[in-house]
DNA sequence: GTCTATAATCAGATAGAC
DNA sequence: GTCTATCTGATTATAGAC
């Protein structure tokens, strides 16, 4: 058995180490334009090796991109009917905020994906993620119905904390260029600033 | 004269058609994923007949981005500090949803260019649009100041603002791909979910 | 001004030695 | 398992006829 599939210590060392450039590169600059020779240069191995470990260079992305999934779906599935509606909406803001700042790689790579039209992911987005996003919509709709949530529209709501989220890791180059802070101190000011927004906009007037 | 620079009818004509199609197949795929075939094809042309108007790939590439500052910096510039306060931040807003709703390309290709890291146009972020965007924080700070609006860290308000309406551009595929709209419907109930969580965090509370 | 043909380069993938 | 050398196709750009 150990002859068929020889997933030494090695191979999965080195698989990793492609994903960890692969991110690196992808994230930057997109699908078409990675480089095997750039994903090879910052794994450390020849293209010829990478190619021993990953089929293809299609084969590289998508795996990330499926990885990828998972983690990121994660923060919305924790939304719970039965916490305080304005407190678990905040909590899942900044929750994302949070792996914008963490994971802003994933961030890219999704979003770099999607501008271009989800050619590789788009039927996770009209099935997994869409079923998710309206059974979500549903428990929003409903607090709001219960009086226990300003009512707005649930999807646009979940539109718009992706947005303001995923834009600290998506345009951080241009987040930085105009605040010109060297390092990552923003990060606080964003979590001041969309607490007092979506504090404001959801807690219900009477 | 003109025989020195014979810009004919044709001449200008072919130019905004290679533009046009450019701005479709840079938008859509970036700058390293779109070609030259696929420009010229789309614009009916053959592809050395592009390199005759313009001299490379990035040349048309570059003209575009150049053309695309202005009138992606107006909405901005037409803030009015003498206006009221929130009403003139709401119509920035709804300005700037509209401009994602009319102009989608223009928002994508500056999208694609951002989130690889801006090769391109980082001296227009760190200047030209710098100095913008801190000349309007200083209006807003005023407002806050003047308890005419609540009070809100003026850039991360207006990065929001751009992150919630480009969103619709850049996103496109995958609001529709959750919302199952297959026309534009969608922007009304956008318009009404930004009014209300713009109204809601700016309007002072006393 | 526009085209066909082609040069020059780059990038994904494979062959085969070690 | 890893490498050097190489194949193949795609892509930017140019040459030169019309």
């Amino acid at each position: 058995m150990n002859q068929a599939k020889p997933v030494t210590r090695i191979q999965r060392r080195n698989r990793e180490t492609i994903r960890e450039a692969a991110l690196d590169v992808f994230s930057q600059h997109g699908f078409r334009g990675a480089t095997l020779d750039q994903i090879a240069q910052a794994a450390g191995l020849s293209k010829p090796n990478l190619l021993y470990y990953f089929p293809s260079k299609e084969a590289i992305h998508g795996e990330l991109l499926s990885h990828l999934m998972t983690d990121w779906l994660e923060p919305l599935r924790a939304l719970d009917e039965a916490g305080d509606p304005v407190e678990e909406i905040l909590a899942y803001a900044l929750r994302k905020l949070d792996m914008a700042q963490e994971l802003p790689r994933e961030s890219r790579l999704f979003a770099n994906e999607i501008v271009q039209g989800a050619p590789r992911i788009m039927d996770m987005i009209t099935g997994e993620l869409k079923e998710l996003v309206d059974e979500k919509a549903k428990v929003i709709r409903a607090w709001s119905d219960a009086g226990r949530l300003a009512s707005v529209d649930p999807h646009h709501l979940i539109f718009s904390i992706w947005a303001t989220t995923q834009h600290y890791a998506d345009f951080d180059i241009q987040v930085r260029g105009i605040l010109q802070t060297g390092n990552t101190d923003h990060f606080d000011d964003a979590r001041r600033f969309l607490t007092h927004l979506y504090r404001s906009a959801l807690t219900p007037t009477r």
